[in-house]
DNA sequence: ATTTTGCTTTAAAAAACCGTCATAAAGCTT
DNA sequence: AAGCTTTATGACGGTTTTTTAAAGCAAAAT
């Protein structure tokens, strides 16, 4: 199940969301402070985190916009709680990539149907834009693969043929299909246009060059379990 | 193939757009602003839409929200584009039912590469394709044999050959027939070379190997309780 | 204008597969 | 049971398919 955290000073409001939370079934857990929230995002992630503006110290704002830069936090969705009135409080923490916000004082219903409507539209986007098979990691959003944690260069084609294997896992490809999708038009008789990418393809995946299978008078496949 | 409708204000962008995606393979249509997109979209229906939020009338995010409400439309894909900075018409158009959205300044690669992830997610998912038989099963997507859990690695003859048999169990093929279906090729004379593939496949089979039958004067079979 | 980068083609090398042969085994006929 | 026909088996050379390497091209970047 999901957790929750909550930055929030009052202790009051912070208890009844934590509460409305764990009641409808949420993990849920409170931090008084933006310092024991900052030490403690360093070894837990959250699935979400309502982040009140107005606290001592650090406020707000600027604790979105650190985990904004932090690629570690970047993809963990936020609430901001704005007190009523700091309209440019909420303009600024849009801006600044937060995924919502509630105005004080607001209700726990809300609360909680706002919570489930951010991690409804976060889940499956989140997964949508990462395909990840074994130690190679395809980020759909930044175009970049990764190998082992490293980062590796593919070219346009390259990236479109890893991309087709990856979201069909095991899936047999004749090369017309996969000339058709990653090069967009009807395969046009004999070439051996699409065994020369594999070939460098499989070249920059490195120790994971046999996770592309060549299935004989076929084509070629991703093996998930290689 | 796919057609494609960019709705911007923008000529220089719009064109871009519609090229890019010309180019990939795609059919690929440009509206200038909101009424001639409505009017069009009366009669014709694209496979997806590329809306730009900020339109002069009525703007993309309202655009959307009469697509998604008429059953129509509601079908059609779309993906948003918004300017840097209005992270708050992302969210809302999310919440209408966006399927994803692009960030001004977007490169073109980026935007064909969603624009084929968003389809590719869309298209209806046609069920697995799977023949079994006792401990013998056949995936046809991903061409692959397992017996008994086991993967087994089948020639292209024999795969053929085994599909034949499995998806008419119990029939009873001749060898002309066998060859003319496998071999794509009229039967020319006496030979052993089914034979010889009926051999290596009934090895290969293991323990199942009896499960393809010898029709003495005729040709094989196979028998669905062997 | 030159260099770089990525895509395509070609041709040769390597690997996997196919088909035929000769021989052995099995099935049917007499 | 002997003899004939049909099918199974094992081995080998030829062929097809895939891989590899190298070079030509075109577009983009410098």
């Amino acid at each position: 199940m999901d957790m929750i955290w909550c930055v929030e000073d009052d202790a009051s409001i912070r208890d009844i969301e934590v509460y409305a939370l764990k009641s409808t079934g949420f993990e849920a857990r409170g931090f008084e402070d933006s310092a024991s929230f900052i030490e403690t995002l360093k070894d837990e992630k959250p699935s979400l985190v309502i982040l009140d503006v107005m606290l001592p110290g650090t406020d707000g704002v600027e604790l979105l916009r650190r985990m904004k830069a932090s690629p570690e936090t970047s993809e963990i969705p936020v609430i901001m709680a704005t007190a009523k009135g700091t309209e440019y409080d909420k303009i600024r923490s849009l801006d600044i990539g937060a995924d919502d916000y509630l105005v004080k004082p607001f209700g726990m219903m809300e609360m909680v149907s706002r919570v489930k409507a951010v991690l409804r539209r976060c889940k499956p986007k989140q997964a949508e834009h990462v395909l990840t098979m074994d130690g190679v990691t395809l980020n759909l959003d930044e175009h970049i693969v990764t190998v082992d944690g490293e980062r590796i260069a593919l070219t346009y084609k390259e990236f479109e043929l890893l991309r087709l294997f990856m979201s069909h896992p095991g899936m047999a490809f004749t090369r017309d299909r996969l000339f058709c999708d990653v090069w967009g038009m009807d395969f046009c008789g004999e070439t051996r246009t699409v065994d020369m990418h594999i070939r460098t393809l499989r070249q920059k995946l490195g120790r994971y060059a046999n996770l592309i299978e060549t299935v004989r008078n076929v084509g070629y496949r991703l093996d998930p379990k290689a």
